[in-house]
DNA sequence: TTGATATATTCTTTTGTAGTAATATAATTG
DNA sequence: CAATTATATTACTACAAAAGAATATATCAA
């Protein structure tokens, strides 16, 4: 039950589930995340560890940067299966579709050293 | 978006989903999940109002009772996705069981009548 | 080692959510 | 109509979650 409930909730806030959308396109890392959501760069931290707790993002250190994409799904079956689902769900939504086109172009070379 | 949320929102509480996996069972009164659950009868009016604003459960009245039941998720395509995967989740929960094994020997006549 | 940079953590404030108690509503029965 | 009963609503309290500000940690570069 605690499982699931993590999940639930780690879904129940529009921040995390436009970082959710944003990592289906592409690893990023928090600056990119901050710059991107405009949201503040501890707060993105602090959501980012919301979801690696709830098991729907994991992470990795490269150097300064910490990179966080979606999890494979092996800690959490329902994790695994909400994102399954958050593939084509959201997808219209403008909100989301006006942060998911920016995430190609997200240069973190260009964004995060000023 | 915010219904997406919404039903997140109204399964990330354990009371709520102890109701919907009651209800996958049978549909039920308020007074008949006030037994069971041991809730008071006004938290769990609140909390059926809750899953119902979400599309997860409808209602209809029966003379002095309302019967709670799953809803056919016509409302909400969320709902009917996680009301789909919610009928093998959890299952093996003790907490959850406890509950739904009860559910086949509520009789409203017995329980509510006192 | 010192300075710079990306990220994480802590503290505080604010907002939202869950629970209880009391009361209101609505349908049924006598 | 009056009394009863199932449910809903309101007001209040307690607790949890979210945002902001300040600071700490950790890695890299010079």
């Amino acid at each position: 039950m605690k499982s699931f409930i993590k999940v639930m909730k780690a879904l129940s806030d529009p921040n995390r589930v436009k970082i959710v959308k944003m990592l289906q396109r592409k690893m990023l890392c928090v600056c990119e995340l901050h710059y991107a959501i405009g949201m503040s760069q501890p707060n993105v931290s602090k959501h980012l560890k919301i979801l690696e707790d709830a098991g729907l993002v994991e992470s990795q250190k490269e150097g300064l940067w910490v990179n966080y994409y979606l999890a494979d799904g092996k800690d959490s079956p329902y994790a695994a299966i909400l994102l399954g689902n958050l593939k084509h769900w959201l997808d219209d939504d403008p909100e989301i579709s006006d942060l998911t086109e920016k995430v190609p172009t997200l240069d973190r070379e260009e964004i995060c050293r000023i």
